[in-house]
DNA sequence: TTGTTTATTGACTGCTCAGTCATTTTTGCA
DNA sequence: TGCAAAAATGACTGAGCAGTCAATAAACAA
């Protein structure tokens, strides 16, 4: 009777002297199949939503037995969360580094449109999931989901906070604007999602920011 | 055993004297009582999103048995299509009429925003299921919304080329530039549905009315 | 190779829910 | 008031699906 593999779970006692932090083979066999798993996974959830979304359908995507995925993985909703738990990591490091490393509000602006841009291209399916899901599904609530964005939002209110202060950019109520740079960028990107689109992802990020920055020069009357 | 009145039957046989434009008191009841589960779907369905709703829940806030529903609608998927069409249907024409009484282009682009933001605060449950509904659900996907933004949109666009030829505003792409300001209205409305709302409707509508203004001013370098 | 442990399997269970229909209740007419 | 037609009902059916587990296969050690 396997059990479930806690991911970073502390040597058992059967081994007490071996190398405490190098992993042991089972776990990373272990993490090799939920790997597989939540690619599978990854593509069945963002065709389908959570809801319709179907274990068995999962576990055939990825060539194993509906048992075999509850070996590694507890139900549905945690397979789900594993799918969306990394990207979303990565995807909020990522914009949040692009955005500390940028210097003015502009740049730091361009930056978090340029890093959904270009994170959405590489991770079509985890974009469905994010802009797809509805409300009923128990994990991705869309509420949960803007929570990931509080933090950048931060970022870019601040900077342009100080934007204006130094007069470099127009007089707008900051964090309005902030999340108005976030709702252009996931409208645009949603918009690219659904229909096949006519324009370069290059192209529609470079015109979003050029409208943003064309507002940002004018102020609030 | 009751049969499925359809909404606008032509007069049967019986009674092929009468007065054929006037409703038979049948139909009244039967629009009444479909009003009655249409009402009662729309919050079910904003709520919980098509899969999770349940027919037996949508009639137990109609106060009526799940048999008697299926008196009135044929399946789970008419009764949601009933309840899409007929606030879509008005929310496009209101749209489409506010749009057209305006004379610039600037006051069409407002026209838009203000139409929205007004439907939107009177039918909340409505805009809910727009703004929620997953890719699976089998009637409204993301693309089938989208089009229903078509005709707005292309009259936007006619307006924003018209007012560059006649330089009232910067060079920009007109169908983009459309495209934008519905991302950008239906993005400040999600916002508003998800969280409770710190600011008024008003003034996120003045908000982005400003934004696009001042951008529009400029010009796409 | 054989025996033991570990991983995999898929048939099965219990539950939820859309849609049905025989029965009961209401309506409206004589 | 009594009676027939229409409307309403809710117990029931069948399908689909999350999660289980006894049986089987693979991996590995001696």
């Amino acid at each position: 009777m396997p059990e479930l593999i806690q991911p970073v779970k502390a040597q058992s006692v059967k081994e007490p002297i071996k190398e405490q932090p190098v992993k042991t083979k089972k776990q990373v066999v272990s993490e090799f199949r939920q790997a597989e798993i939540i690619t599978a996974a990854r593509k069945v959830f963002a065709e389908k939503g959570y809801i319709a979304a179907t274990v068995d359908e999962i576990a055939a995507l990825a060539a194993l037995a509906k048992g075999t995925i509850y070996v590694y993985f507890e139900s549905k909703e945690q397979i789900y969360n594993a799918v969306l738990e990394n990207d979303l990591d990565t995807l909020r490091d990522l914009t949040l580094e692009n955005i500390a490393s940028a210097q003015t509000a502009r740049e730091k602006i361009a930056a978090y449109v340029n890093t959904r841009f270009k994170y959405c291209e590489e991770r079509r399916d985890f974009f469905r999931i994010m802009h797809i899901e509805p409300s009923g599904s128990p994990v991705l609530s869309k509420a949960r989901a803007r929570g990931w964005l509080v933090e950048p939002v931060r970022q870019l209110t601040s900077a342009i906070e100080n934007a204006i202060a130094e007069k470099q950019i127009g007089h707008w109520p900051a964090e309005t604007l902030a999340w108005t740079v976030v709702d252009l960028t996931s409208g645009a990107l949603q918009r690219r999602l659904s229909a096949t689109p006519t324009t370069t992802a290059r192209q529609d990020a470079d015109f979003l920011i050029k409208f943003i920055n064309a507002a940002l020069s004018s102020t609030a009357s």
